[in-house]
DNA sequence: CCTACCGATCGGTAGG
DNA sequence: CCTACCGATCGGTAGG
């Protein structure tokens, strides 16, 4: 009985921290990490503010956990991508379907990941900028075997890198069930245009 | 000499609301408007806090001015563009080309207009949007007619908008003097890239 | 999980 | 343009 008593609190815990992360990240997303006060965030969760310190340490742990989360599940991903025998055009195809798929998983964190991670701490900040990097260095490499390859047109890799890298951030601004596309076309669509153009 | 004295005072005071305007700009793109107080500012602008409410009415009219000074450039040469003869896909290279052009003239307040608008007052912060909204409708609208035409692909135009639109603002946060490209081969690769795709 | 409260910092004003 | 200062709000703690 005793024991049961504490799995549950244990459990109820749990189910709390995820509800204070996953109403932070909407905060967050809506207001920016500077514009939610922990009392805004309290509202949300249905609790006072200093309520909530049982479950969280800070204010920036909450940042923290967001952050890294959306940032190793891109790396795995991408990692899988890069262990397949794939041509390199099929690789990119693969990592667009990624980025939309992450992002109807749970666009609120990703939108955290991507614009508020300079409010973290200078340690953890640094942290996640070596992750970025490796990201974009993996995403980078892919494209430029690519060009070697002759898959590719030769030019500005960087260019490349970060057209493909910020029109596939977009979408977690804009995409809600709501929208007359399913994710399936609007994968389509993005990757007829980043591979083939705009012009017919 | 008193009128003399008075002119001078009034360029004084110009140069320096135009000095506030500038580091602030800076300041917002480096750390957000929520993470910049008035005594940073005030420290990067060699005064103390409170004597710059001798040359700017708030915190907020700071923003305004950034915001509305960037998104009237937008507006306006984004008419001119409409209104020339040209063909669907050069009006679409000379967008291009009106984005690049504006983010290196002034990449500080370009991205603050990008990324700090949420902070606007709710009345102008409206306005703002929509601003923002008769810009997209005059791009979409090239896209559209450019599809009916022939000269495009078929395909949702949000998503050809909002990539083409994300894909010129991602140069805000990358370009600096010192990269290895001349805006001249950015602007050529991004053509290349949105209108021709990566696919060799 | 709450009440009560802390020190720090914020944007901004008064008065000179 | 500065000193001195205001009320409000912030993240967070103590104690129960």
């Amino acid at each position: 009985m005793i024991q049961e008593l504490t799995i549950n609190k244990k459990i109820n815990k749990i189910n709390k921290k995820e509800l204070i992360l996953s109403e932070a990240a909407k905060l967050f997303k809506e207001k920016g990490f500077g514009g939610t006060s922990m009392r805004d965030l309290a509202e949300k969760v249905g609790m006072e503010a200093a309520s909530m310190y049982n479950h969280i340490k800070s204010k920036d742990e909450i940042l923290e956990l967001i952050c890294f989360k959306i940032a190793n599940q891109y790396i795995s991903q991408l990692q899988e991508i890069e262990n397949t025998n794939q041509t390199f055009q099929e690789k990119l195809n693969a990592i667009i379907g990624l980025h939309v798929q992450l992002i109807i998983e749970d666009s609120a964190s990703v939108s955290v990941a991507n614009n508020d991670w300079k409010y973290l701490s200078e340690e953890k900040k640094n942290q996640y900028k070596q992750i970025r990097k490796s990201y974009e260095k993996s995403f980078a490499n892919i494209i430029e075997k690519g060009m070697e390859n002759g898959e590719f047109k030769t030019m500005n890799v960087s260019v490349a890198l970060f057209t493909m890298l910020s029109s596939l951030r977009w979408i977690e601004l804009w995409y809600k069930p709501s929208r007359e596309i399913t994710p399936q076309e609007l994968e389509n669509d993005l990757k007829t245009l980043l591979m083939n153009g705009l012009n017919s």
